[in-house]
DNA sequence: TCCTTAAACAAACACTTGTTTTTCTAAGAG
DNA sequence: CTCTTAGAAAAACAAGTGTTTGTTTAAGGA
């Protein structure tokens, strides 16, 4: 039988966490196993002893992340039961997790399943588990029956993809900031009526 | 002085085309030079004959495809004056240009600035060409004062980025579908009252 | 104490990368 | 018919890649 105290473990999550915060700040293919090595504070070579390859290591970092990621929206989005209101947060949890907080949920942006073909099915199914938490959130939206709400999804998610290259954490704009204005941007054109004047006494999309 | 009539110019171009297309379907990482070669029907080394680096070889695609883009572009947008179908007419030229056309577009859509550090400088500066077009379509849009024009853009050209990932040409939408979905997806939101009215008639947004 | 084994080291392997150098070919100029 | 030279071939180079192999270390169980 097995002991119940294995030698130290911990080494494995250094090297998991070096990982990911290299593949999220280098991305994959820029990143080698001498660099993941070196940031651990191992050679290359022993690297495999805990996994079998670097794209065994993506998956277990992409594996993670894709977790973190969900946790972090579904613990966001649980604060409300406003549809509209859970999509901002949404939004702003998304853009948060790309500048704060670990690495690992950095990675699920970088890297695109499209990106690393050898391990298309894996890495998109894993990415689907978060794409589905917006899917599931733009379902409950109340709008318009002319909306195609598979398009909604794939603009918002493009929207969201895209703000790794734009956003400053050090900048004027907040992550909720962000959130709710690209949510006042929709709002009120696809939004049933009712929900959408509930939502504009308090979004900030109108002047007048 | 020199000859009016020039060896065959036309390998360059061949060479050019056959990045083009590599850097579109691959990436510029994936893609090398010997599958350049290969592609343009010469040996490696001979490409250096045209360009000094790789990495030249792709300013010359990307300075090529953000002319044929804008060409496009400023085309289509001219064809109304209508700022709402300007929008439109934008999105979707952006859709068919990463699916039809010239491979050099879909390196515009595909290879990012951020991805290449040691050319970030340049590609930032020729792809601002295409991003200022949307900047001036954005600009002259009738919106409402409280929305922040910056973080639409933003929002807009994240969600074109992201098309490549999803739009299929033999699906069952086409670009001016997607293009007249997006817009409407904001149009009602964020438009002054009187432009909003007069695109909601023509318009697929609502329903009721 | 002996033995097993998790864990890492040390060093190379096989291959690919962008690039350079040298050599050849063929077309136009004089 | 030479001479020059654009253009490409051929082959190698130097550096870097993911990976494998053989060996060492040290902790725990018998």
């Amino acid at each position: 039988m097995k002991s119940n105290l294995q030698r130290s473990n911990n080494r494995n999550d250094l090297l998991l966490d070096a990982a990911a915060e290299l593949f999220a700040t280098q991305g994959f293919r820029s990143t080698t196993i001498r660099d993941i090595a070196k940031a651990s504070g191992m050679l290359p070579g022993s690297v495999y002893y805990h996994y079998a390859s670097k794209e065994e290591l993506l998956l277990a970092v992409y594996d993670t992340g894709v977790a973190q990621i969900v946790a972090a929206f579904e613990a966001a989005v649980s604060r409300t039961n406003h549809p509209w209101e859970r999509l901002s947060i949404a939004i702003s949890t998304h853009v948060e997790a790309i500048t704060q907080d670990s690495h690992y949920m950095r990675v699920i942006n970088r890297v695109l399943p499209e990106h690393i073909p050898d391990q298309l099915g894996a890495l998109t199914e894993m990415r689907a588990k978060y794409e589905a938490c917006f899917q599931r959130l733009i379902e409950d939206l109340p709008v318009n029956a002319s909306v195609n709400r598979s398009l909604l999804r794939l603009m918002v998610l493009g929207a969201l993809n895209h703000t790794q290259f734009w956003f400053d954490p050090k900048g004027e704009l907040t992550p909720a900031e962000v959130g709710e204005a690209f949510t006042g941007f929709l709002v009120e054109s696809i939004a049933t009526d009712q929900t959408a004047e509930k939502t504009s006494e308090k979004g900030d999309s109108h002047a007048s």
